[in-house]
DNA sequence: AATGAATGAGGATTCATTCAT
DNA sequence: AATGAATGAATCCTCATTCAT
């Protein structure tokens, strides 16, 4: 995977063809991983049924049926780039709440969100999968993608449920809370991705948790 | 509201073809609509890729060609369903507004979200029109649909915005709490489309109106 | 269909492009028909895997899109185009049988074997289709095309049913037999069309009937 | 009979790929010998076209890129597979005939086709090969590959001619005969490996015989 | 000798759009 | 107005073949 794990790298920083010739003795697993990340950046730009094999294949520097080689079809690579996506932004989300949270009893919530945001913050291109290409499957998004979505909106249900017990928020649905808060972040980031509404992320950040926790009406 | 109801006619119940050439003075207008109702259903039913002017065609029970005289292009058809559909819901929210509610002072706040709720909930087809095919044009999406979006989010912004002058609610950029209400209300709404979260429609716009106005934490 | 039913044309009297077009008012089975008449041309010409679309819709003076408004695929173009060839071969068969042969009693089968002789020596094409093409297609022939030969097969199979109950000729397995003269007759039509045996077509005939009849050893 | 044997070995008891490198002093004719028998299976299996170089390599335990070593081409391996097999039949029918007969002056003819029928009997791999696959090459089975026809049949057009000379059987032309001889046998017999017909081989053998050489007209 | 990654030409199929009738 | 046949660009995918290691 090109992205480290806690830190999305722009997609701007891959090397160049020539370079990566010179390391052809690369393994497998990593070639995968740059045709993914190739197709992501397509992707991003020109949305899933705009983009054409031979269009990531140019952007890996590649050719045609290489791509073939590493995949089985243009849905097979769709899939397993947001697989492993929606894994990284799991793992980001856990990473943060691994770090203990001082202070309030909210605060691992306003972690996990801050966490969320900030991840998409960094990486616009996945913003763009998650919340414009993904819908563009159609049936097979709802068979297979629903179940990526699953995962991170089990992991904020959790979260809530456990809040509630301690009487920290208030009873609620929890998947219904957790799929509110998976909501209002990703939306979010992907409006600030296609329009900008020149807000800082921080400023924006600092809302989306405010609007969570206290919601509108003065206290 | 233009649309013929919130339960589309079945395909069948329209006059048989030789019929219909019987009252050919019809109105365009008239021919116009049956074909965005049709291609609304057809839309909804398989996703705007996986839609064919040919099955739009066959649904509003029209030789495929016919399509032509009435709209430019496959996409032009999309965009003025998305737009009247648009149209549609804004009208339907003023509606509410208009109406005086009674009570507590962020009452018109609270109708507006009931009011979209109950319009999505009635209207299947146009929540996965709104937020699963709206996205699948890509960069036509970005440029002509958000201004779709851009008229309801206005709505509700002006209501926020009237709100904070008022003290009714505490101060944010008016258009983020708006993208945020919006935002809410779309994803539950087309989650309760796509997976059966098994709640009633009211319990589940109290929650929204709830989490918005009163937040997570116990007050 | 363009062959007419007792003698098969000759490939090369097709109606120019020009000419068709001044027509274009003419049924959509004939259109099919046309387009079947070029195909088995080409089929003929290249064999089954060698031709293209694109030129079995070249010699059918038609783009290449419109093949696939009357047939569903290079398949199921194929394959019609056998089951109408094997229709019109049989067709032939019992109507040479129709005619009362006068003499020996074994004259019946003679006209039989004849007019299926005479008919793959006035189609070449047909001869191709059948015992080179009709193999190219791996199991899908197994499944699809066997029924056409046993069709075919099934035909002789009574004459010599028929023919072993009236003390005609020896008893063997029916089914045996029949598929022996096929075999023959379709072999040795096949050999003259891929090589030259430079034998006049009468000769070749009166042999087939006589080694089926007589045997290859003196009486 | 070069050909390992008549039934084929199981992919799965030749010696593990570690230990084939152990011995890769084996001559080269032997690694061309297993490719071909490989090849052998697979074409038989799915037909020419549905086979490809990836599958005769896995089935040969071999990389497929190491086919090319080889064999320069998929159709050099082809028409050398359909080579050495009409070579091995050849070789089969010719001890048949050196094993002088007893009895009638007809036997040898007799003891040919059953050798032949047996052969076949015995491959049905092969059978597949000579009577399916070979067509499917389409020109280039007509230039080459009725090469080896012609040795096959050649062989038996002189046998035919010595009877003809010696008055055992009836004057045809030998070639003639020569071609429905082998027709006959290898259509039977490509039925009985598609078309179960439920008889067993000997009588299969002794009709195929019988009609030869008597006729269907009772003596 | 062997490997298997890389290549890219080739071909079937789809479908929005046009247009003669 | 309506029809539906015709068009052909677009694109996915396959697979024989090459070649660096």
């Amino acid at each position: 995977m090109p992205r480290t794990s806690s830190a999305p790298a722009s997609a701007a920083d891959r090397p160049a063809r020539a370079v990566r010739r010179a390391m052809s003795d690369r393994d497998k697993e990593e070639r995968r991983g740059e045709i993914l990340a190739a197709a992501k950046r397509v992707f991003a730009r020109k949305g899933y049924h705009a983009t054409t094999i031979a269009e990531i294949a140019k952007e890996a520097a590649l050719s045609y049926g290489s791509i073939y080689w590493y995949f089985d079809s243009k849905d097979a690579l769709f899939h397993e780039l947001m697989e492993s996506e929606g894994q990284a932004l799991r793992r980001h989300v856990h990473e943060a709440l691994a770090t203990p949270a001082a202070g309030s009893p909210e605060a691992p919530f306003r972690a996990a969100v801050q966490a969320t945001f900030e991840f998409f913050e960094a990486d616009r291109a996945l913003v763009k999968l998650l919340f414009r290409d993904s819908y563009s499957l159609g049936d097979r998004f709802e068979k297979h993608l629903f179940g990526i979505y699953e995962g991170f909106i089990g992991d904020i249900e959790q979260i809530v449920a456990d809040a509630e017990r301690r009487g920290i928020v208030v009873d609620h649905p929890p998947r219904l809370v957790a799929v509110s808060v998976a909501a209002l972040i990703g939306q979010i980031a992907h409006r600030r991705v296609v329009t900008d509404d020149g807000l800082p992320a921080a400023v924006v950040a600092d809302f989306v948790v405010s609007l969570l926790l206290n919601g509108l009406l003065p206290r």
